[in-house]
DNA sequence: CCAAATAGTAGGTGTGAACCCACTATAGGG
DNA sequence: CCCTATAGTGGGTTCACACCTACTATTTGG
């Protein structure tokens, strides 16, 4: 009867596998920062999103995220609450709400980045700087493709 | 106002986020496969113990996968209603149940391992096969370290 | 000017995952 | 022989996430 640890070989020679794997723990570590802020991970996307491209409509931020307009909603309103993103009143059209990121969220998006940032250099840090930024290429490779499929 | 989509730069410029992006792709991928046997990602993780360390007792099973016990007797249990694992009491301690793979068990993880190369070349398409061999490496160490500090 | 489409929102559903506790059966040490 | 530890199990909790539906307010096209 077998009694020694460590995964399934046959499960660790499957890049699929090895990807959830690790994808899960990046999130995962991710997650737990932002829980420590009340915080989850759309929040940060949708704060990154507004730094990125300025103010949206709340339809628009669905789009980008891929996300449920009605969640985007519930994830905007928290954010407004808190005063990471001011929500006004489009006067031309008014069914539409433009989001857009308060002083004080681009703050804290800062500290977000910061501590993703620390997250990543825990995570990579078996990884020479030259294998990192590989790696930050095929991801980004294989990003795209899932994107592209997503949205095809 | 922005309209345009494609996922926010500062997001996709993190690692952590690239990683569990991808990871979420893998593992939901690799998820509906499995569903449409009416099974988890779990199920295969327990096959390929079984598969590559022979019987184990659930405990043991337990340590290697970072699985609650409690969780490990479900997986077990749904294995073994649909025979792909047998159980049986040990003699020497009846508290203890080996577990083992059937015939049956061994035959549906030959076919999960299919679908799982299936879905890695999918999803791994626009990587040439010496990135994906670069990517698995990568992955490894990261695992592993990963690994080794949840284990210690 | 009305019908249809659209933006936002409230509320609810289902699922996987990660835990936790309590309980039974059994074993083993003092 | 009892006390404690251990294996397995059933049951329940909490959470994030992805969806879906119904409804209001508003705009726009015919």
């Amino acid at each position: 009867m077998v009694t020694s640890d460590g995964a399934p070989p046959s499960l660790l020679g499957l890049s699929t596998y090895l990807l959830s794997l690790t994808g899960k723990a990046a999130r995962g570590r991710l997650a737990d920062r932002l829980a420590e802020r009340g915080l989850r991970l759309w929040h940060m996307a949708v704060l990154a999103a507004l730094a990125d491209f300025g103010p949206h409509v709340q339809r628009a931020l669905a789009n980008r995220l891929s996300l449920d307009p009605s969640d985007v909603a519930k994830v905007v309103d928290e954010l407004a609450v808190a005063g990471h993103v001011d929500r006004v009143r489009d006067a031309a059209d008014r069914r539409r709400v433009a989001v857009s990121l308060t002083p004080a969220g681009r703050a804290l998006l800062a500290e977000l980045d910061a501590e993703a940032r620390r997250v990543q250099d825990e995570l990579l840090a078996p990884l020479s700087q030259a294998e990192r930024t590989e790696l930050q290429e095929m991801l980004r490779k294989v990003y795209a493709r899932i994107h592209s499929q997503t949205a095809g």
